[in-house]
DNA sequence: GTGAAAGCGCTAACAG
DNA sequence: CTGTTAGCGCTTTCAC
């Protein structure tokens, strides 16, 4: 026997085992409803807090509930309500990222730390292709088992909001301002790009590289498009870019290839930290210094980014408060409310020691103090 | 606006929106019997893989069902079947670490790829606190929201499978075998370690340090004590140890501590990969050079694990696989079936950059090519 | 084999 | 303001 069969124990209650032994009818509306001497509808106007019920009775029925450990049934609720009280989110990552990927997680508890305050639960689903993401979404929808989904990872020219809007089910989208139609919910990430790539334009770099991510995601494009064009903005030569997928191994590559130009660039900005951290130990490999001869810009601020020689220099965002803005906004849509404003806080810069000043003037102002 | 509420789109169908235009009936088993001729039990049956209904009447609606794109309603199934048809996993994490421990999302989906083959739903929930978690068991439970739960993180004397047991909660408990009556299910972390510790001894080391997880959790004891028994297995003394809390700050500390003895260990084992990072960042912060002055391991196998310099030797999990094993054997319990044997794959010790030959002998081999 | 009918536990009209 | 009643969509006996 390897798991565990709950039996009986210290309530007095017997589990409600499938196949169990000793019946113990489940306790009902109706059962509080008798105990506080009112009508089914009365205990049903509290649990919802809706006006009708007197004072009187309805501390009468708090008390029944209490005492009989009674709360409504989320099934029964749900059938009658033709509302879940839940909402869905589809994962699809290949493996490794997954477990990499320091979005996931911070975005699932940002979301819980609202959904929980309001009773809604959140339905998983991890699928690992185009056909099975789809699928997921199908279910979700014709089994009603979720009144809304979150869409995250948007594509350039996706076509899953159009799906969803085709099977009914009301979603936020998330990621940077794509402003086609439906706005996103999403923090700034070419705020934090843009402010990377004058950090290292003050440090005297001129040739600044780019790692992104795929290209079919929006935010990848977004990324790519703040560093070109703070480049540009700045005056500065455009920089090499080469695409990567935001692994380890696509980093390190990545970078490889770019220091095999003839004129390396002297900095890069990576999509990720994953990415960056691969590319600084790709780099040291090959006897490029960090940041002596290179300096590495991370994305993400993941907590190993401080503890990883050199310390990465990186952009932080919250993505906490990213799935809590989102929850709360999902929320109200599907309750037929207007979502209210919603702001996030801005994308921060977190300057630590793996970007420093060019070669050529780390070499001038150690001459100068010699 | 920020979020998008889907309007009616390609399948003609219009969103079903709460306060939604356009009025169009949700189709129900009882349109696809009328539309396959039959009667509704005919289609239950068909849906539930009964038998009871001919050959060519299951085809009829089957092809019914198609056409219409019907799918039984999950909150009425549950409802009539008294079975929601999810399974539970309640998440308690300090935020820091929800967002580096490659555990939980590699579990979740392994257990995904198992309940999705099986039609089950996983409901998730993040709490930050014990009062909290109890609650989100309590919740589960009385609300019927989930048929059994995923018990992680078993803790040292952990009242939860009463607790659980005590609502009559279906639970398979994950962990190290603690064998403290019903069994958890988990992977032989304790070999691991083991590998750790003669993989050292085999270079050479005699001080083999051990900065453990927080001592309340069972996963913390049983690394530490295959490390200490091994280390007498060997004929070892006795080696430090120092209890930390998995995150990259704690490993550092603990890492300063250890090194800061006048006889400072040579090889230090961590229980997981991000202390053990940050415990290579501390030591080379302070002049000691791994491997050459000091030995590190660490356990998971974290995606970055071979991208940091040194790259990290480690024991390697296949947590995915867990999940799958875990979700496998909890729908068999709460479905009533006595679940199978359960077979995961043995953990890897992985070794890469960050051990080596203890000083002593190093110096010697040095000059013995010298 | 098949169909009618009684729930599952709750919500929400609608009378009282 | 309170109680009665009819569903929500499916499963599942139980007669036919």
């Amino acid at each position: 026997m390897n798991a565990s069969i709950p039996e009986s124990a210290g309530a007095g209650r017997t589990a409600s085992s499938p196949r169990g032994g000793a019946r113990e009818r489940k306790i009902t509306i109706g059962d509080v409803a008798a105990r506080a001497g009112v009508s089914k509808s009365a205990v049903s106007f509290v649990f919802n807090g809706r006006s009708g019920v007197g004072e009187e009775a309805r501390e009468r029925i708090l008390e029944a509930a209490r005492e009989l450990e009674w709360r409504p049934d989320a099934r029964a609720r749900a059938l009658s309500r033709s509302r879940a009280q839940a909402l869905g989110l589809v994962i699809r990552r290949d493996p490794e990222l997954l477990s990499t990927d320091p979005f996931f997680p911070q975005f699932v508890a940002g979301v819980e730390s609202f959904l929980s305050t309001v009773g809604y639960a959140l339905v998983l689903q991890v699928v690992d292709g185009e056909q099975a993401e789809r699928e997921a979404y199908s279910r979700f929808a014709h089994e009603a088992r979720v009144d809304g989904v979150f869409l995250t990872d948007l594509r350039v020219e996706d076509e899953r909001p159009a799906e969803l809007a085709g099977l009914g089910l009301p979603c936020v989208l998330l990621g940077t301002g794509a402003g086609e139609g439906t706005e996103p919910i999403g923090l700034d990430d070419a705020a934090g790009i843009r402010r990377a790539v004058r950090h290292l334009h003050a440090l005297g770099h001129e040739r600044i590289a780019h790692v992104s991510g795929a290209d079919r995601y929006v935010h990848s494009r977004v990324r790519r498009d703040a560093w070109a064009g703070e480049l540009a903005q700045l005056g500065l030569r455009p920089g090499a870019v080469v695409e990567a997928d935001f692994t380890g191994a696509a980093g390190a590559r990545a970078t490889h290839e770019l220091l095999d130009d003839p004129e390396p660039p002297t900095a890069i900005i990576f999509a990720n930290d994953i990415m960056a951290i691969a590319g600084i130990s790709a780099a040291i490999d090959r006897g490029v210094r960090v940041p002596q001869d290179l300096s590495v810009i991370g994305f993400d601020d993941i907590p190993l980014a401080p503890y990883v020689i050199p310390p990465l220099t990186t952009v932080r965002q919250d993505v906490f408060q990213w799935g809590n803005a989102c929850a709360r906004a999902l929320v109200s849509i599907v309750e037929g409310r207007e979502p209210g404003p919603i702001d996030l806080p801005p994308v921060e810069f977190v300057v630590r020691g793996s970007t420093g000043p060019v070669r050529g003037q780390a070499d001038a102002v150690a001459e100068a103090s010699a």
